[in-house]
Formats: structure tokens, sequence, C-alpha cells
DNA sequence: AATCATAAAATTGTATACAATCATTGTGGT
DNA sequence: ACCACAATGATTGTATACAATTTTATGATT
């Protein structure tokens, strides 16, 4: 049997916690205490300061001088910027992804998109945002360039933040065709329509979003609650 | 007057290791012992830590369990990904920028320009080296993508790692018209002139590198050194 | 002399203790 | 009722102590 782990390292704990925030477990703003977390995992604070400290660089947490850590909220401008991002970065990589696709990838992506597709039939947002996630870094791996492979990780962790802040209400998360489209254009390696079928697919995503100027910030909580007994 | 700093953050720190480590002050293999640094520093190992933990997520120092941190030595493979992905970012970048540009901002970058033709005149090559990091770093921020901006700062330090183990014998660091010419199309907001000559500035750099697979790895160093005495 | 085993020293990994800072609540004054 | 301010509690920041591991040194054996 395989060796039972006894220790708990400062990378599995911030791997834990971001695949939480990127499950929609923990929103935007919630406090991560140190105390709560090292209460959780069994180690002292000492790990779960690295822990943090590690997504913090990743920006997926926001570390406050004696405040604390908090689930960051990225603004609307760090929301556009990510997605811009990604539109430089993802249709490259998908198009090279196709040239070195091969039938044991494809099967891997296939059953990705299976388990999306399960865990939407079930309901289970969370699953299905996380899976789609990593089915974008695993069309990265596939390009075979770990440094924007990199790039795309931490934006695809961070899009789901976006997401969690800016998404319409009621649009779809992912058109159920737009992976699978993809997933074809790359098993036939058609680099230039994985490329296209990429970048429109980011359009979508982003046109699920509404990443408008809010119209105004209302600094008086009156203003939203007032009238309540009305 | 200034306000006497007396307190120093893990986050300075790192700062101060990534610029020893950018002007060649420290050559990749060298181990950065945590004592050490606590020592130079004045701090506990913990801020050390924390600081050589912030400098190998950007992947300037590799940290080995149980034997310590290391200025990294990028393979080829990574050197070679490295300036790909530069290429797919900085160009872009450059046109932005273009875009934006400003007469203070281009006071700026000529300062630097000059600074880095001063530390040549003076054959501080380190400190040459660190300005002309420095400078495609300041385009990059005038782009106004602070998310790509942050890759590219990490793959322009991590670039001074390449430039060390790589460089060709007796070939220019940097061609002194390059940087020139840079600011000439930026100031003349030529986005598209300046997407080019960043594009060939980036060439220039590769080539002044040998970024071929070694011919083979000896395994025995007998084989090598044998017969030194016949 | 070279090799291996063992012991000592040095270094990293983790936990804990203490200091500094922030948030909250309570108190008194206006 | 409202604000200022002080005390308290909770939380983060840093240093230190101890445990685990690696490296170096030593010495016996072939």
């Amino acid at each position: 049997m395989p060796a039972l782990k006894t220790t708990i390292t400062a990378l599995e704990i911030g791997k834990a916690i971001a695949k939480a925030i990127h499950e929609h477990k923990v929103l935007p703003g919630t406090k991560l205490g140190e105390d709560e977390l090292s209460e959780i995992y069994g180690v002292s604070r000492t790990l779960v300061r690295s822990a943090l400290q590690g997504l913090s660089h990743e920006q997926l947490v926001d570390i406050q001088p004696n405040r604390g850590a908090f689930v960051s909220k990225p603004s609307l401008r760090e929301a556009r910027e990510i997605f811009e991002a990604r539109a430089l970065l993802e249709p490259r990589t998908a198009r090279s992804a196709a040239l070195r696709m091969t039938k044991e990838a494809a099967r891997r992506l296939q059953t990705h998109i299976d388990d999306e597709h399960e865990a939407l039939a079930q309901n289970d947002i969370g699953k299905a945002l996380w899976l789609s996630g990593v089915f974008h870094i695993e069309i990265s791996k596939l390009a075979d360039q770990a440094t924007i492979g990199r790039f795309i990780e931490s934006l695809i962790a961070r899009s789901s933040l976006i997401i969690a802040l800016y998404r319409k209400r009621d649009s779809a998360l992912c058109e159920k065709h737009a992976h699978h489209a993809l997933l074809e254009a790359l098993s036939q390696k058609d680099g230039a329509r994985a490329e296209e079928l990429m970048q429109s697919h980011l359009v979508d995503l982003v046109s699920a979003l509404d990443l408008r100027e809010k119209v105004s910030n209302p600094t008086k909580l009156k203003d939203v609650l007032g009238g309540w007994g009305a």
C-alpha cells in the first residue's frame, strides 16, 4: 500500500487553500486567520504563514500588514488586465499545444470535460469551475512552455476570483461546447483553429462578466439600507 | 530630514538580494546561507527565510529541501523559454507603451540610458546590466498593464541569470543604439515601430547568447581529465 | 593511499514564546 | 444620544529554541 503521509508542507497547504478559493468555497474578502488555519491543518503558524505568503505572491490573497490575509478582491481594472493577458497568451499557447498533441493527452482532456459535465449535472458549480480551469492549464502544459504555462496558471486562478466578483447573474459559466470544440481542434493538430477557438472562448468568458465601471460607490450604508421598515 | 529607517522588511531583503543577483554580484549556483544573510541584514532567520521563499517563487533562487537556497541556474530549455516568453510579451507591450508615452516618461527613460552608458564607461558591467533591465521594466510599466508588467519583470530578472550562464564570450551586452532607437520610437508615439524595434532588440539579445545544446555530458570526469600527466 | 563507517559540527525545518499592533468594547464626558 | 479615549482581547510580526537532516571531519580497515 502507499506510504501513509504524516507531514504536510507549506506548499500543500497553499495548494489546498488555492483550490478552495478556485472552487468558490471561500469568497473574495474572506479573512484567512493564521490560528484558524494552523488548527485546521494541524501545524504551527510558521507553515501557515509560509503558505499564505506564497498565495500572496500569486495575488490570490492580499496580506495587509498587521491585519492579516484576505482572499483577494481584484479590482475592475485588474479583472480587465487579467483577461487581456489571457487573450495574449492562451490562444498562441493553444496553437503550440495542438502541434504537440498526443492520443494520450486527448484522452486526459476528454476525461476532464466529462468530469466537468458531471459536476455541472450535479450542480457542483465550484468543482466545475475548478475543472474548467484545470482544462485550460492542461492545454498550456501541453504547449511545453513551462514559463508561460506558469503565467497562465496564475491568471486562471485569479480568473476564478473575478468570476466570483463580477459574473453577470444568470450567465452560463462556460458553454458546454467550447471545450469540446477546442479538444477536437487540438486532436486534429489544427493549430490555427485551436488558436481561433481559444480566442473566441475567452471573449465568451469575458462577455459573461460585468466589467463596467460601477455607477457610484454608496459611501453611506444608509442610502442602501434606509427605509428598511417602511 | 527624512525619518531614519530602523527596520527592514522581508520584501526589502528580497529586493536587495535580487539586485545583487541581477548585477552579477552573486553568480548562479551560489549558496545563500540563512545564518550568513541574517548576519548581514541584522535580522533573524525568520525574515531571511521569508525573503528567500519569495525569491524562490520568482525562480531566482532554488530552494533544495534540507540543503538550502542557491542562486538559480536556468537550464538551456528554461533559457530558451524565457526569451520566447519575452518575445511574446515585450513587443506588444512596447506598442502599448508608445501610445501612452509622455514627455516626463521620455525624460526618465533618457536618464536611464545615460546612466547605463555611464556605467558602461566606468566598466561597471553589473550596474549596466541592471539598468538595462530597469529600462525594459520601465517601458512595461508605461504600458499600464500591471499584470503583464509583473510577468515581464520576472522574466527580465531571470534573463540576467541566463546572461551570466550562457553569454558568448566577447559579445556585447547590448548595442548602445538599441535602447536609444526604442526611446525615439516611443517618444514619437510610433507604436508599430516600437514593437518592431523591441522584437529585433530581443533577437539581438538572444544572438549574444550561446543556447546550443552541449555536445555531451561527460559522466566520468576521468574521461576528460585522464592522462593529465602524459 | 583509498574506502567505508562513524561521530561531530553546521545548517535547515518547525514549533513555541514574546513583542507589537490592531479591533472591540466599555467608560466618562459633553 | 454621540463622540473621545482608555483598557482589554485578539491577531499578527519577529526572535529564539529545539528537532531533523545534511555536511564535514575522523579514524579504522583493507
